[in-house]
RNA sequence: GGGUUCGUAGCUCAGUUGGUUAGAGCGUCACAUUGACAUUGUGAAGGUCAGAGGUUCAACUCCUCUCGGACCCACCA
């Protein structure tokens, strides 16, 4: 056997560790079944990685991704199921392009898209990504993740390309996919259109500027955006406002409003307007609001742009506006309502500003041509495993991301946020999909240079042929006429893509892929509950879709990764605990240990370097113990010897075992990662290391050794899924034929076999509270550490032979009992401290204040006697026992007579000394 | 405005369908320490389970309200 080092150094191991997993090819299940670790019949398991995206370097976000997925993955694969975890990046599309040219900039190409052109912009791009994906990649073998790089996955490389367009088509082709002019979220910084909820909401106060369009119109409205007035066509009223009622269909013409153009404004009503806010009427600006525009479509207003892709107003906006940006046309036309009068109120107000979450750039609601995912549109179902829906059906696909999670083929762990969901869908409106950026898939639909860019007209007007064509295959010519082509310039929502990666990644567009048959859908969607709406809500969107099934039976959504005091980790705030850091530091196993105990799913969870240093201490203890253990004698084919207990500790240990692995199941397959991990904590410290192993330093049987070596192999299996890289070390060391990574789970039957054959007695804990009874008196009495003491212990019959065994056991334990007497006739000792427990009483003859003495067992007899009482008074309650289970009733009659007893010895204690 | 969630020892959290004299880790205090481990051992102190009602034989656990915090959603101009 071995010896190990005497301090567990994980950066001596890891590497070389990962190393030997990649090599042998086993992250990859079929290389398991091929080389005969994993049956060929057994079952699947897989998960597809959340893609990180490629524009920076591993964080404690990506950690706890990655700790959780593979602890789940090690133990699957260890339970001889076929398991795939694939890996992969994502392009990130508009996170990616902003990053280079941000460094473009610094490099001092001063408007990088410009200057460059799309070409060599995009090259830039492409060779940024490319530096960070390996970057990241190379990150993840750090953390220890078992991915199957050979299925390495880009979301935009040729393979996922492909699914993209193939996916684009489908839709366009059976009308969910659309181009329209509409209102979107633009911002003029990203210069691109965002999805709904890739806006976010910032409070800040506004100004609220309370004015009248003319002198001659009726009344004041109120606006937050004074600049968009200049393109307003209707004040909207509550139909039920008395002082507005009469207006109510009218039209005012504006000369020249704010110095700028003419307004034809009419007077709406609309039930929304709150009569109480401001002046109980709203100027409509159908171009820049949403709310605004809804109201357009129903009172068939026609809609002026005022503000163009820039931030800045247009022509539309009269030619003394035009070309200002809106900041500035905003203090200009105040400026004009002032001088003119026409200002009657400036406020100051809380306001929800909207801004790009990328760039926290306010965003702009304006009209423009855009590709539209249709949520609510109807379509006939194709072949469909979706729980409700039926082939040939019709349905939408706000409907389909409902069926699958409300017919439970979905689970969302925790289920709250099964709500959060529900909610979202309801209200979910039309995805605007396409972006104008550059880097991302570009949208597969070509336009004849013919044509006039019609929508869904396959007709020839004029000569001229105005059809887009929707093409899988990059075309040249236009198949109708002949004629030139240009493919639309805008890319898709990076989102887009990542919604088919669970398929994407395993064979799509070719439906009979083996991996696409084997592996979909997948077992888990393990992420975090901020990109619900993002990532996961969309995945089941596309799949459900394209394929007709789920996309993984579970999401797992685990909580943000905070600082110590609860903040989030951000840069300017200098709180960022680097995962790569803490792994140089104090390894990798304690970081996956601090991320996967003390974390619940769903639930933020807060992260210090003490903590990871604490596990790190741990890490070493459990390096210690296996230390230990291989350094004892003991027989190396263990592990084929059938084990026979011969103590009581030996009988309680492979008690505990056989209980450890029940729960450790039970909490795993649970998702209870945090709970099976302090189970296991709780076993390898307290249990065997402190005792366990502490009593077989005293014992001299031949067994004892090897159980510990028997239980030390199980434990390492048990650890791995949490910490691979030392248990893997330790299990080199051990020179076992297989690597740990894929060892056999160990069974609870081995061990009830084990136990069943045994009539030894199993109850240690007996013996545990002996001895911890002797150090507290020791302790409680001052009594100097190298004073050995007498002690006499009176057992009754039922236990006597159990306490007579472990004698050796009770004068070793850091008792310092020199000499220990048992008998099962009471003593009776002068001059000595008692205590008693479970009915075993303890005398420790030592001299003691007989004053404290007393008053330490006048405090034990207080705080027994009310905890009688009560238990006197449950009992004689005729509810209690109507009502109560048999099991409980018991159990409080015993509790009684346990404490009257103990009250009993204490009084007849205090007795004997006064 | 709607919704979700949390409030348990100084700190971070467990507490599985109501039945424990309410637990752990860290921290604190006292003691120990040359063979697995100071990245250690032993022991102790510390909680009216935010507050008030209610349901029940029984509430940290279920319901209602109050207080305090976090988050998500929403077009209040």
């Amino acid at each position: 056997m071995k010896e190990l080092e005497k301090a567990y150094e994980p950066r001596k191991y890891e590497d070389k560790i990962y190393k030997l997993w990649e090599e042998s090819g086993f992250f990859n299940p079929d290389v398991c079944v091929e080389k005969g670790e994993i049956k060929k019949d057994s079952r699947y398991f897989s998960i597809v990685l959340p893609p990180p995206n490629v524009t920076g370097t591993l964080h404690m976000g990506h950690a706890v991704m990655l700790a959780i997925q593979d602890a789940m993955v090690r133990y699957h694969r260890m339970n001889g199921e076929k398991t795939l975890w694939v890996p992969g990046t994502d392009h990130a599309a508009i996170a990616t392009q902003t990053k280079v040219e941000k460094i473009l900039i610094e490099k001092g190409i001063k408007d990088p898209k410009n200057d460059l052109g799309r070409e060599k912009f995009l090259s830039e791009v492409k060779k940024f990504a490319q530096e960070s994906r390996d970057t990241i990649v190379n990150q993840c073998r750090k953390m220890g993740a078992s991915l199957d790089w050979s299925r390495e996955a880009y979301t935009l490389d040729e393979k996922r390309n492909l699914a993209v367009r193939s996916v684009f088509k489908k839709m366009y082709d059976e009308g969910l996919i659309e181009r329209g002019y509409r209102i979107v979220n633009w911002c003029p910084r990203c210069h691109s259109t965002l999805a709904d909820d890739e806006v976010e909401y910032k409070e800040q106060s506004a100004k609220i500027y309370t004015f009248r369009y003319s002198v001659e119109f009726p009344f004041s409205i109120a606006t937050t955006r004074p600049e968009t007035k200049l393109g307003d066509t209707a004040v909207a009223v509550n139909p039920k406002d008395k002082r507005y009622k009469k207006f109510i269909g009218k039209i005012f013409e504006i000369k020249n409003f704010g110095g700028g153009p003419d307004l034809k404004i009419k007077i709406i009503s609309d039930p929304s307007v709150d009569v109480s806010f401001g002046t109980g009427a709203v100027g409509v600006t159908p171009a820049h609001s949403f709310a605004d525009y809804e109201m357009a479509l129903k009172n068939k207003l026609s809609i002026i742009k005022v503000i163009d892709e820039d931030g800045k107003m247009t022509a539309e906006a009269g030619s003394a506006y035009a070309g200002l940006s809106a900041k500035e046309a905003r203090k200009k036309i105040v400026e004009f309502l002032r001088t003119n009068n026409l200002l009657e109120k400036e406020d100051d107000a809380p306001n929800n500003l909207s801004v790009c979450y990328r760039c926290e750039t306010p965003i702009e609601p304006l009209p423009s041509r855009q590709w539209f995912i249709r949520v609510e549109k109807e379509f006939k179902m194709g072949p469909s495993k979706i729980k409700g829906i039926k082939k040939g059906q019709k349905t939408t696909l706000k409907k389909l991301m409902q069926a699958a999670v409300r017919g439970g083929q979905i689970n969302i762990i925790p289920e709250r946020f099964d709500k959060t969901y529900f909610y979202w869908i309801d209200n979910l409106r039309d995805w605007c999909i396409s972006r104008q950026i550059w880097y991302g898939h570009r949208i597969p639909v070509y336009y004849c240079k013919q044509g006039d860019y019609h929508e869904n007209t396959a007709s020839l007007k004029n000569n001229k042929c105005d059809k887009s064509i929707v093409s899988v295959e990059e075309i040249k010519k236009c198949p109708h006429c002949g004629g030139a082509v240009e493919q639309d310039t805008d890319t898709l929502d990076t989102w887009f893509s990542s919604g088919l990666w669970t398929f994407s990644t395993l064979g799509y567009p070719d439906l009979n892929s083996e991996d696409l048959k084997n592996f979909h859908p997948t077992s888990v969607m393990e992420t975090g509950y901020d990109i619900l709406f993002f990532w996961v809500a969309r995945m089941i969107l596309m799949t459900t879709y394209v394929l007709g099934d789920i996309p993984f039976e579970k999401v797992y959504l685990h909580g943000l990764v905070r600082d110590e005091q609860g903040r989030k980790m951000s840069k300017s705030l200098g709180n960022v605990i680097n995962p790569l850091d803490m792994i140089e530091k104090y390894g990798t196993d304690a970081v996956r240990l601090s991320l996967l105990l003390g974390n619940t799913p769903g639930n933020d969870m807060k992260l210090s370097e003490e903590k990871i240093a604490g596990f790190r201490n741990f890490t070493n203890k459990l390096w210690n113990i296996c230390r230990f253990i291989l350094s004892l004698d003991n027989e190396e084919s263990a592990i084929n010897k059938k084990i026979k207990p011969k103590t009581v500790a030996d009988v309680w240990i492979l008690r505990k075992m056989l209980n450890l692995i029940y729960n450790v199941d039970f909490d795993i397959i649970n998702y209870n990662f945090s709970q099976a991990g302090e189970k296991l904590r709780e076993f390898t410290w307290n249990d065997l290391a402190d005792w366990y192993l502490e009593a077989s330093k005293f014992e001299n049987t031949e067994e004892k050794n090897n159980i510990l070596y028997f239980i030390l192999k199980d434990l390492l299996k048990l650890w791995h899924p949490f910490m691979p890289f030392v248990t893997e070390t330790i299990w080199q060391e051990i020179s076992e034929e297989k690597m740990l990574l894929v060892s056999e789970w160990p069974k609870e039957k081995s061990y009830k076999e084990i136990i069943d054959n045994t009539k030894l007695p199993y109850n240690f804990e007996l013996i545990q509270k002996i001895i911890i009874a002797i150090r507290n008196m020791r302790a409680e009495n001052k009594i100097e550490a190298a004073t050995k003491i007498r002690a006499v212990i009176y057992a009754p019959n039922n236990v006597f032979d159990l306490v007579v065994s472990q004698k050796h056991i009770i004068e070793n334990l850091r008792t310092g009992v020199e000499e220990c007497v048992i008998q099962n006739n009471k003593p009776k000792i002068d001059n000595a401290i008692c205590v008693s427990v479970d009915g075993v009483e303890i005398y420790l003859s030592v001299s003691i204040d007989a004053e404290k003495e007393k008053f330490r067992l006048q405090k034990e007899i207080s705080s027994a006697e009310p905890y009688a009482v009560g238990l006197a008074k449950k009992l004689s309650n005729k509810e209690f026992i109507k009502n109560a289970p048999k099991e409980i009733v018991e159990k409080e009659k015993q509790k009684l007579s346990e404490a009257e007893e103990k009250i009993k010895k204490l009084k007849e204690q205090l007795k004997n000394l006064s």
